[in-house]
DNA sequence: GGCGGTGGTTCAAACGTTCGCACTGACATT
DNA sequence: AATGTCAGTGCGAACGTTTGAACCACCGCC
């Protein structure tokens, strides 16, 4: 393997001027730089980026945290779509990407500080968000750089993308009260999650909007499988005291919608005509589901790209314009929820 | 950022020691060990390091290559999975994975030289692989370590991992042909994939095995999308002079099997009744399929483990015991084709 | 009392870059 | 003739480690 200086040797030059032509420096004459250009070539050289990394104090490499969370599930090509985001920005402005994956917080926790200290990389972009998540509060006291990709509530001083939760749920349920629905059921993540507050929020947001009671007891959790959305959506569809049976259901996930569905079709209901469904998430599976789920699409691959963006601009010591970004989410209207009965009509 | 020597300093003793006391040298005496890491966690410090790269004239990481080949339809948890298979095995031994994504297949080639040319990875994993790769051959001519997933034919000196697709194929129409099923479509990807021509094989292999003709005429070609899948099925499915139509479609793809669902479904067959169907690589949708696909389903995560076992052992010097490994698959047998009444007993 | 052995430590030279500063001519300006 | 300017290049010190070789003190042994 060649170096800088045997190229230097072949070329009559010093070393500082083979590094000069290699970073294009004004103050090379032309000449030189074609003449030592040609010798690299001819010997091959390429410049060694640990040694560059070492005296510049910096790697330009990208940690990558991702973790097996909940939310995750297998179904979701969350992280392959969120990846190539990233890694198309990052490879804009000659950024390498370090992956580094775990199965436990711990894990995430030390792996993800490693990184950092080791100065294997420069900066991470965390691929969960969670509540009080002390990894966050570690990486603010040592002040490393990272963004976050969901939102991180009370931290005004985190760097994070997100999509529009909150609008994207009202968007979903608004569609199913236009569609004559009154009596709507949630199913939620886990209470503590923050998409699953914020998805809440939004489904709360459109009850209010169109004067609609908020029923406490049409809103059951769960852990993101598709069972437990199986067992909740039993639950609402049976019917209670004081709880009236749903003629439809938001779920927070697609995988959730996928044991709502499995619900209603156990239990003899049709879909939409006896329960509208909606998801979240578009999986690529919500097409070819019978009938095709109605899901709220979130731009990851944008996600993927603004949180890249965000994290090389305060690595190179820019003062992004927004510390935070929200981007719009869309509903995908399929026959789960847009059948040409309404519901109402039907009863 | 406290170094080496600032340690060395505050410890009283020569960088060389703290050195020697990071890496547990024998013969550094156990008092001296102790109070050095105690200054160490004291100070905060931890070991730089790209420094450490430099100096052992290794990164002590590996290039993982993902190129969006179409074989990766976005439905296939393909990356995921044996990502976090080939984590697992490279924390175990202390690598880390530097993650380069590319789009087109020059992009894929002019990246994964670059990463080993900068010193940046010590060897690399192919997550894709093709007949006659380039790729492959310049890697070769620069004597870089890699380990390709799938099969390369005619390098006998490449390491590859991969899962027995003849076997599996045979497995899966093996499968059929025990049901009494005698014309069996086949729908395979592009005809120069490696993958195709292997899963054919074991389609040719099962025929013969039960002295079954093989008819070209039921063999059709597809792009690995979901609409070439169609097409192939709506071709077999209508039938033809010299072409009977079959009662069963072998698909090499789940995806593709989706097409082929559909297009059983628009002409008004019955799966499994009309017509049974087998996919390949098990997606997380098979089982949710209506009706659930039967599939193939591939070790990934183990397959992400064996080649990053290989790389290691290779990177350390040694010799791995076999260069090439070959998986088992299994298949999972569903509604698709595991109908109570035999196709042949239907007609 | 010289000698070899040994446990514990230090010295100093790498590893391949980058970059501030100094240097050298050639030419222009006073 | 002395000085200034400037393009073009070289010097050498970093960057933070690792590691072979050397060193030193101490011990026991003949």
């Amino acid at each position: 393997m060649s170096t800088i200086k045997d190229v230097a040797k072949a070329a009559g030059v010093s070393p500082s001027t083979v590094s000069r032509v290699i970073s294009d420096h004004p103050r090379i004459s032309q000449q030189t730089k074609e003449r030592v250009r040609g010798i690299m070539r001819q010997m091959g050289y390429h410049p060694n980026a640990i040694a560059r990394s070492l005296v510049r104090q910096s790697s330009f490499t990208i940690g990558l945290m991702m973790s097996r969370s909940a939310e995750q599930a297998l179904l979701n090509p969350f992280f392959p779509e969120i990846i190539r985001g990233i890694s198309t920005v990052a490879r804009e402005f000659q950024y390498s990407l370090l992956l580094s994956t775990a199965s436990t917080l711990e894990q995430e926790h030390t792996e993800c500080l490693q990184m950092l200290r080791a100065r294997r990389v420069d900066g991470v972009i965390l691929l969960a968000s969670r509540t009080r998540d002390p990894l966050v509060e570690d990486l603010l006291a040592e002040q490393y750089a990272f963004v976050v990709v969901g939102r991180v509530p009370g931290r005004e001083r985190v760097y994070w993308v997100n999509n529009d939760n909150v609008a994207a749920a009202r968007e979903a349920v608004n569609h199913l009260i236009l569609r004559g629905h009154r009596d709507i059921g949630f199913v939620g993540g886990p209470a503590d999650f923050v998409v699953t507050q914020d998805r809440l929020e939004g489904y709360r947001q459109a009850l209010a909007a169109h004067g609609l009671r908020f029923n406490p007891q049409l809103v059951q959790h769960s852990d993101f499988s598709r069972e437990s959305g199986y067992a909740a959506a039993r639950l609402l569809l049976h019917g209670a005291p004081g709880r009236p049976r749903p003629t439809a259901i938001f779920a927070v996930d697609d995988v959730l919608a996928l044991g709502v569905l499995q619900a209603a079709h156990d239990l003899g209901l049709q879909v939409p005509g006896d329960v509208a469904v909606v998801g979240f998430n578009d999986i690529p599976l919500a097409p070819y589901l019978s009938p095709p789920l109605s899901s709220v699409r979130i731009p990851i691959y944008n996600m993927g790209q603004e949180a890249a963006r965000l994290l090389i601009t305060v690595l190179q010591g820019g003062q992004p314009s927004v510390p935070q970004i929200v981007l719009p989410a869309e509903l995908v209207v399929r026959a789960s929820s847009g059948a040409e009965v309404l519901a109402a009509e039907r009863r």
